[in-house]
DNA sequence: GGCATTTAGTTTGATATCGAAGCATTTTGG
DNA sequence: CCAAAATGCTTCGATATCAAACTAAATGCC
């Protein structure tokens, strides 16, 4: 693995972990969402369900920040999961901007019982860090997260 | 962060672990690759033009292997690469079925130009983290990302 | 109170992305 | 040597995704 440039041994630090980071990303999400096909619902779709079934109904506004997405993102995706009555919009009644999404019973039912399986598989890809290393990679992710909002 | 989901402590880390290496991928592609805007390239296509300035001329079958992406997600990034003149296609003359892209002049100039500032954005976006941390972290991702081939 | 600014969502146009189906071409097995 | 299987790419339909332009509603300032 690892990149064919030849620049400093700090660049190709930089580079081969940046690399390994996306690679390991992508993989492990490939891996994970697998199971999603069967539902038949798209990895942001799942996102959405899942940040309502354990938040609570929230404003687009807020599923967006909490899944990193656009706003013109999240209304397509919310429409679909609307056109399937998964999901509904309810227009905040104090604050008129501001639309409410919420689990209909259906999107419930899904959600809740698609959520056990979707652990199960978190654990099982990660099954191949032991729990310190798990530990280890969390806190350096979040380290390099946090740094992200302060680089230009 | 962290999820709002209550869990045995197992799955708690595999699933902290998760969202935490997710979003770390996620905001560090975006610091990085801010800078493409202003070239009008997408992450993918700079992805094909990087492949093709370090590794030369490619078929789509092994650009498709080295950035992670479908087959047919290849053929359309290549497609509009081809259309503002940055690669062309040629076809191997000892297998019809084969594909090679390479990049045109204008295609290596713009890379060729580019890279710098890229590895540049690459390395300040991991200056969060010490060498130490970097390599730790690169190892972790490396024996992570190898193990997803196995999870079914 | 009334205009300017900010905030929340939607729309739009372009690119990305996948998976599956389709089409050549090459390789393989009998 | 030929039919079947495998390989490499393209096409197609659907979803995702962003950024920018747009609309509507609330807030702030005078």
């Amino acid at each position: 693995m690892g990149t064919h440039y030849r620049g400093t041994e700090h660049e190709q630090r930089a580079l081969d972990t940046y690399i390994k980071l996306t690679r390991a990303s992508t993989a492990t999400e490939r891996t994970i969402n697998q199971h999603l096909v069967d539902a038949d619902l798209s990895i942001s779709q799942f996102g959405v369900l899942e940040a309502l079934l354990h938040l609570g109904p929230l404003s687009l506004g807020r599923i967006a920040a909490k899944i990193l997405k656009s706003g013109g993102n999240l209304t397509y995706v919310v429409d679909n999961l609307c056109k399937r009555g998964l999901v509904e919009r309810q227009r905040d009644p104090d604050d008129g901007r501001i639309v409410v999404v919420h689990l209909t019973d259906d999107g419930h039912e899904l959600i809740a019982g698609l959520f056990p399986r979707h652990v199960q598989r978190v654990v099982d890809a990660f099954e191949a860090l032991s729990e310190a290393e798990q530990d280890a990679l969390a806190a350096l992710c979040k380290k390099l997260g946090r740094a992200q909002a302060d680089v230009p």
